[in-house]
DNA sequence: CTTGTTGCAAATTATTTGCATGCCC
DNA sequence: GGGCATGCAAATAATTTGCAACAAG
């Protein structure tokens, strides 16, 4: 699915709900989609969004992304470092990617696979609970810590 | 395993590390023995122990979470509401409990099981990575939303 | 003594809010 | 022209830090 049509489709989403899609709106998704898999900060947001609209105010990022949030767009997440950060959530696995979080370099992956529908159904079956989310972390190492995504700082003690 | 018993060992890992188990660090510790299964978040932690021993200042607790959780004494975490929270992790689930956070009410769940032994062994062959630490969490509903813990607000919209 | 630890207050960081102004049906 | 949206500045909330004073080996 390609830019516009992603527009498209989270324009009628706001606009079912009576919110509008502004240019700064547009603007802060446009950044978000471009940077898709690249957890960024609020901050992060607003200094990408700023460069094509100088304007904006980080208030407004703020107030975007967290509509954005509650509509569930974009995942908020948190890494336990005080900062939240977020992440388009594409159609196709809104709800289906864990995280692998490397402690030596900090560097963070995404596996786009879904591990837990199984014990959804279980927690269905046995809590009486139905799952509408899930956040799945890993902590620990990369064996080389140079794998793919794994590029900062490794020269810090294994 | 008892108050006594925990505290003793958790006095030999810090003096192994050439930290002090002092007066406010052990009254820090024992209000998490106490409610290990609250889930407090910082100034939670500080007013208990506030109560215990007035003269303590936030900056140490503070100070003294932050040591405990490098030192995999605690564990910190995040549910997204902007405030860390901390758990004392009992030797024997170090590492195997996860969470049910109910939306309608808000009340939060611990299963103490580890479900996810089998996909850290595939992590680690196919991924390379070799998981210290994971965090699972499961946002939903009860069907009844007034099971056992959940217990809260529960007259809001299901 | 020396080193780690504390309490307080001030600083920092992330995020939210109040409000006057602007924009669009 | 009425209500949602915005930008700015100020407010709040959580956490961290600087520093002088303590406490214990």
């Amino acid at each position: 699915m390609n830019v516009p049509e992603q527009l498209n489709r989270i324009n009628q989403q706001l606009t079912s709900k009576n919110y509008k899609l502004t240019i700064q709106r547009e603007t802060t998704v446009r950044v978000l989609l471009e940077n898709e898999e690249d957890h960024m900060s609020a901050e992060e947001v607003f200094m990408r969004v700023k460069n094509k609209h100088p304007e904006i105010g980080l208030a407004t990022v703020y107030r975007t992304l967290e509509l954005l949030t509650e509509l569930h767009i974009v995942e908020k997440m948190n890494f336990g470092d005080g900062v939240a950060r977020f992440d388009l959530r594409g159609e196709d696995h809104e709800h289906m990617h864990h995280h692998l979080i490397c402690t030596v370099c900090g560097e963070m992956e995404e596996i786009k696979e879904d591990w837990l529908l199984e014990m959804e159904m279980r927690l269905e079956r046995e809590y009486g609970f139905s799952v509408k989310d899930h956040r799945l972390e890993f902590t620990g190492t990369y064996k080389t810590c140079e794998k793919n995504g794994c590029k900062r700082e490794c020269e810090a003690v294994t």
